[in-house]
RNA sequence: GCCCGCAUGGCGGAACUGGUAGACGCGGACGACUCAAAAUCGUCAGCCGCAAGGCGUGGGGGUUCGAUUCCCUCUGCGGGCACCA
């Protein structure tokens, strides 16, 4: 009798050898071909939760199963190593960001390594590391250069709590993501990397993303937000001294100019500026404070009424010179999209709509719905934005609204103003440039000097990295590098005068944007990257990670991969050809008698009466099952990964993570799911064992063992290709459950059948379970690492059966079944299924009208 | 408000491009082994019904010989965006 499988003895015993033997360590002049696998690298917040496990041991599976199917796999890990809870530990606990951080990437590393992942360690990169973050620097001074980056004053998202800037994607309903705090505009100046560059291509290319999620996909297509439309430009009757003579329209619905009934421009637009300067108008510099007062915490602006200030001025209609309309000031107005000034067309636009009720100007329907009658349509309350035939719209009645468009379009774009055409076709998007500026210690330094001379000087390439101060202190709020006089202070690189440091950091989304790149060649000290190595492992094959990067993450770094190909660092522009993105991990919560929460750690779960009951393990005390979340401190769910290993060992983990739902949705972690896990590990450990010592030549069952483990190799090959690791779970139990029954049968397979299943059942799950795998392939004699054996060849033949049993349905209701060779053709399986007993009394003397054969399916006689 | 997605036993879920609904696991019941327990092995189990049989994939309707799968509609839940002109 073989003893119990002991994870706490093998697991490290088989990490030392992978280890010793450098198994993972990948060479780029491998010819074999390419398979780049990885995964989000984690931030290093101190120590890995269950979520890295999830994520990790997914990846671990591909990474392991490719490497088996011969590929040269790339499959590293590194750390996320900037950001701002450092500093924040620096304040609580007086300790230095940097060793916090180095601290926390030691004890996850120890804890990653446990984990048994196939990563290839050499590569391991920090993106606080000088030698990581001056590549950074060296490509933002490249990125100037080739016109990516822009410095300008804009209104910006201040996070009042972190004393920082965020960029718009890293505001959450009007929250900071990391603080939580309500995000307030600030006029600031700022570094920008141009993404909206990019913006068509951005969105173009996602259609080409054929291995990544719809929904991401279309996120990403929704935050870029592309329009087509046409800038239309509105002559003022009477422009104000110093303003333009034309306001500027930008609108998607010019087959609604018809219906326009006012103009509104944003508070911050230069035609307000100028109205606002003038002595006399005190009433609208009250409003535009009354809507800045408002307008400053995006909670605000969701419940903000329709506000808006008649200027008395009056523009031109575009169509009819002799029509005039009023402007308003409104707040409800962005400077940031489009012209920063609207036509109001109240019937076809709900915002219009209600803006004009308040104001009494009245609205005219110019597109009639299909299912109305043009003659007595008419708008009250609610607006109609869809399509229908044009009406009240001189030379566009009739049209439908995509032909009224085309025609205004055409019109306005041959007729000019002032010698240029008044309108042309424009698009727009909704993407606003990368915001990158910091306002904080633990990041990237921005490498260009402020002189009073000659402006921005970019730190010459030769004095790169540009690096932290080593002391810091956070006794005070704000960035340490400001007051850092010694740090901050630099000659000018150009003209030698005393100059100053940008003080602000990159925003810590840049250092991810590349950090795959990086791993092609992580050991180059004078390039980010080696452009050829580069191109020859990306775009990454299989990125796996949490959904929550849907836009910011993955949209950042698909801008940053075509700026490097502008720059010369590579030559592809997609980095990710195929993405995953897991499920969280949830856990039922628990509340003692007073309310507090109570870790599941503390539980002793128990069955009552067939219900399920927790109780306290030291008090006892009954306690409520609350509802499954994920997993987080603040309501206690949390299961540490290290007590898992500890007591299960790390493939029970890996397997349990794997094994219960489709790996995009959430997985909820029970203790007896786990406990499941762990009866399997020791099952196959047992059954190896058995088949090791079991004699015997050839016995009748040996087929049906045999097929029983190629048709489970197929799936489970077949399977993991398509990352459903829950039904190669469900595969590998199957074939574990053929394989007890063949030895409990009273006559048992003889030994090469049995070690030949056993072994490929061994195989099946060593990318799951790999530190248990290879000690069962030691015990099954079998030579090398099963880590470094090849994938097994399927034997086809095995996979077809010479009869099958179908199922006989009488109008659709099953009725019978029968068995007939597989090869049979459809008029055999005709006489066979009439001639049943079964059928013929469901018939009930009736003759057949039709009877359809599914070839190895099902069959329906149909009367 | 707009745009997506999802809904299957007590629970997690499976079902290839329309072809036996409920694989596999968890939990449960029973049996074997044991002085006993644990572990292990085996048997059973969608629901109603003694049975024959009937009913069953959120509700209603449709297409089809046949629908968890396709179409329409309603309900519930989840997610994204949200003055974007």
């Amino acid at each position: 009798m073989a003893e119990r499988y002991n994870a706490k003895d093998s697991e490290p015993h088989w990490q030392a050898v992978w280890a010793e033997r450098d198994i993972y360590r990948t060479r780029n002049d491998d010819p074999r071909p390419k398979y780049y696998v990885l995964e989000m690298f984690p931030y290093p917040s101190g120590r890995i939760h269950m979520g890295h496990v999830r994520n990790y041991a997914m990846g671990d599976v591909v990474a392991r199963y490719k490497r088996a199917r011969g590929f040269n796999v790339l499959h590293p890990m590194g750390w996320d190593a900037f950001g701002l809870p450092a500093e924040n530990a620096a304040m609580q606990n007086k300790v230095n960001p940097r060793e916090w951080t180095y601290a926390n990437i030691a004890t996850m590393r120890a804890q990653l390594q446990s984990m048994g992942l196939s990563l290839d360690w050499s590569r391991e990169i920090a993106t606080c590391d000088p030698a990581y973050y001056k590549h950074q620097q060296r490509m933002f001074l490249d990125f100037l250069k080739a016109g990516l980056v822009a410095r300008r004053t804009a209104k910006v998202n201040w996070d009042p709590v972190d004393h920082t800037v965020l960029a718009n994607e890293q505001v959450i309903d009007g929250r900071g993501w990391r603080s939580g705090a309500l995000v307030e505009q600030r006029e600031l100046t700022q570094w920008f990397l141009k993404i909206t560059d990019f913006a068509q291509d951005l969105t173009d290319r996602l259609d080409t993303l054929d291995r990544w999620p719809e929904k991401v996909r279309l996120m990403q297509k929704n935050w870029i937000g592309r329009s087509e439309g046409l800038e239309v430009r509105f002559a003022l009757e009477s422009a104000p001294t110093g303003a333009a003579s034309e306001v500027k329209v930008y609108t998607t619905r010019p087959d609604t100019l018809f219906g326009a009934k006012f103009l509104a421009i944003s508070i911050d637009h230069p035609l307000a500026k100028v109205l606002a300067g003038d002595e006399a108008a005190s009433g609208l510099r009250a409003f535009i404070e009354e809507c800045r007062r408002i307008g400053t915490a995006q909670e605000a602006i969701d419940t903000a009424d329709k506000l808006g200030f008649d200027t008395g001025l009056r523009v031109r209609h575009p169509l009819d010179p002799s029509w005039t309309l009023p402007v308003y000031v409104a707040n409800f107005v962005l400077m940031e999209y489009g012209t920063g000034a609207v036509f109001g067309c109240p019937a076809h636009d709900q915002r219009d709509l209600d803006f004009a009720n308040k104001y009494g100007l009245g609205n005219t329907p110019v597109v009639c719905p299909p299912d109305q009658d043009p003659a007595s349509f008419v708008v009250t309350d609610t607006a109609y934005d869809g399509d229908g035939r044009m009406i009240h719209s001189r030379f566009l009645d009739g049209m439908t609204t995509d032909a009224a468009f085309a025609a205004v379009a055409d019109r306005l774009e041959a007729e000019t103003l002032d010698g240029t055409a008044v309108a042309q076709r424009k698009v727009q998007f909704r993407l606003r440039d990368w915001g990158i500026s910091r306002q904080r210690y633990w990041g990237c330094p921005i490498p260009v000097i402020h002189c009073d001379a000659c402006g921005v000087v970019p730190v010459p390439v030769a004095d790169l990295p540009v690096t932290l101060p080593e002391e810091v202190s956070f006794d005070v709020p704000g960035n340490p590098l400001e007051r850092d006089a010694a740090w901050r202070t630099i000659s000018c690189p150009t003209c030698g005068a005393a100059a100053r440091r940008e003080t602000d950091t990159m925003d810590t989304f840049v250092d991810s944007s590349w950090y795959y790149a990086r791993f092609t060649a992580p050991w180059l000290d004078d390039a980010p990257t080696d452009p050829k190595t580069a191109d020859h492992w990306l775009a990454v094959d299989q990125y796996i990670g949490g959904i929550e990067h849907a836009i910011l993450h993955l949209l950042y770094s698909r801008f940053f991969m075509r700026a490097m190909r502008e720059t010369g660092w590579a030559g592809i522009d997609e980095p990710f050809a195929g993405l995953f993105t897991q499920g969280m991990v949830v856990h039922e919560t628990y509340k003692d008698a007073s309310g507090a929460w109570v870790q599941p750690a503390e539980i002793r779960l128990a069955s009552e009466d067939g219900t399920r009951k927790a109780f306290h393990v030291k008090t006892g005390a009954a306690l409520s099952i609350g509802p499954i979340e994920k997993m987080s401190k603040s309501k206690k769910n949390v299961v540490d990964p290290d007590d898992i290993i500890a007591s299960y060992g790390a493939d029970t983990a890996r397997w349990f993570m794997l094994s219960d739902s489709p790996p995009e949705r959430d997985v909820i972690w029970t203790e007896e799911g786990v406990q499941g896990a762990s009866r399997f590990v020791q099952r196959v450990w047992r059954l190896a064992n058995e088949a090791a010592e079991h004699q015997g030549s050839d016995g009748p069952t040996d087929l049906g063992v045999r097929k029983a483990a190629h048709k489970a190799l197929s799936a489970v090959g077949e399977d993991i290709e398509r990352l459903r690791f829950n039904r190669c779970v469900a595969h590998a139990y199957e074939l574990a459950n053929a394989i007890q029954e063949a030895l409990n049968a009273t006559t048992k397979p003889g030994r090469p059948a049995l070690l030949e299943a056993t072994g490929i059942l061994v195989q099946i799950i060593a990318p799951m379970m790999p530190h248990l795998a290879e000690a069962c392939w030691a015990v099954l004699g079998r030579d090398g690492l099963v880590a470094e054996a090849a994938w097994p060849a399927v034997e086809a033949g095995l996979l077809v059966e010479d009869s099958v049993t179908l199922p006989v349905q009488v109008n659709g209701r099953k009725r019978a079944d029968v068995t007939v060779p597989t090869d049979a053709d459809a008029a055999m399986v005709e006489a066979a299924v009439l001639s049943l007993d079964a059928v013929q009394r469901a018939l009930d003397g009736k003759a057949p009208r039709k009877v359809i054969v599914i070839p190895r399916r099902i069959v329906n006689v149909v009367a």
